[in-house]
DNA sequence: ATTAAATAGTGAGGTAGATCACAGGGTATG
DNA sequence: CATACCCTGTGATCTACCTCACTATTTAAT
């Protein structure tokens, strides 16, 4: 199990059996049920969450009480509510479980620790962000230039695994489209 | 002029003369006229940027011709087409000038090499990764939770100079509206 | 096994915003 | 100074999508 981290790592950078015990210190392992929350909305935000296995949702929850899902986060991906996280500031958005799940966590602290001692996790952790940005950027144009429908399709072609995992009403919530005009797009 | 970057940089990292010198070999300055393209979609991406002064918009073109402003970049932001910068792969938006703009332009090796040379570069593009990142994950809730209006009145109270700056089609083109419908805001 | 609770499909009606068409004012260029 | 072009506002019409209401079906809980 702690190999599936150092996998996901060595995929961008070699490490020495010494730094990965080092890397180790830093990281503590959680496991969570499915609808439990890792942090709610307005919580402090102790990690940032590397996920083993199962599939968290992003979401923030308007004051109409209608959720969006900012993310989804399945094996290998990295996810929090990283403003808050970097900042220290109360949570604007909730991390929860949509499915049984086992992360890897590290705190601000840890964060700031392994990027000190071993430079090749700077590296590492760099190329991780600059991915998850254009990631998001792509995202912003996918929300600026296409309408619903084509969204919907975009996606189950991207994650095709995903749409079999969570719920049409996740998804809809996560295209920015409402569940009832989603259903009518495959029927 | 060199040192709007050194200032910029030390925000965020201090950096000893010796330091800022090797910094500086990475980079070259370009000016650019209004209107005038860094990169154009399909082409290569030679640089990413800091902008010194003016006003660049990357903006994709879709199979209709309209123009989706995917980030305006003004002093102090970084910006380039980050996927193709760094994957060396033919850009898929333009990076154009809204004002006479004088950029710090540094190539992917440069960056490389900047990374392996002066580890605190190495951590002060990891903050703005990171910054960057959140920023855009803001835009994607922004667009996910509120209307047309309420994202035309953020911009403006959060970028109130940007406002003054740019035609209201180009804002338009940001903000995901139409240009008549954003026109109807106000009035 | 029975009840309760999610989940998914569908109709009807309403609304935000797109699109098209046109007009007035500003400003750059010869 | 005149012509051309860009920028902005505004009316009229159209459409993608939302909201509300109801039903059917599957999944979870006692």
């Amino acid at each position: 199990m702690l190999e599936t981290l150092r996998n996901h790592i060595e995929k961008i950078v070699p490490l020495t059996d010494h730094e990965f015990s080092f890397v180790l210190t830093q990281f503590t392992v959680e496991k969570f049920k499915k609808n439990e929350f890792l942090f709610q909305c307005g919580e402090n935000v102790p990690y940032a969450y590397y996920v083993e296995s199962g599939l968290l949702k992003l979401v923030y929850t308007d004051d109409r009480a209608n959720e969006h899902i900012v993310s989804f986060a399945m094996e290998d991906w990295w996810e929090s509510d990283f403003h808050a996280y970097f900042h220290q500031t109360p949570a604007s958005m909730s991390l929860q479980c949509l499915e049984d799940t086992t992360v890897f966590c590290i705190s601000p602290e840890g964060y700031q620790q392994l990027c000190r001692e071993v430079p090749k996790m700077e590296s590492f952790l760099l190329q991780k962000s600059n991915a998850g940005f254009i990631g998001a950027q792509q995202r912003i144009l996918s929300l600026l230039t296409t309408n619903a429908k084509e969204r919907y399709e975009q996606l189950i072609q991207q994650y095709p695994t995903l749409a079999q995992r969570v719920s049409k009403a996740q998804l809809a919530a996560y295209l920015g489209v409402s569940r009832e005009t989603l259903s009518r797009f495959y029927s």
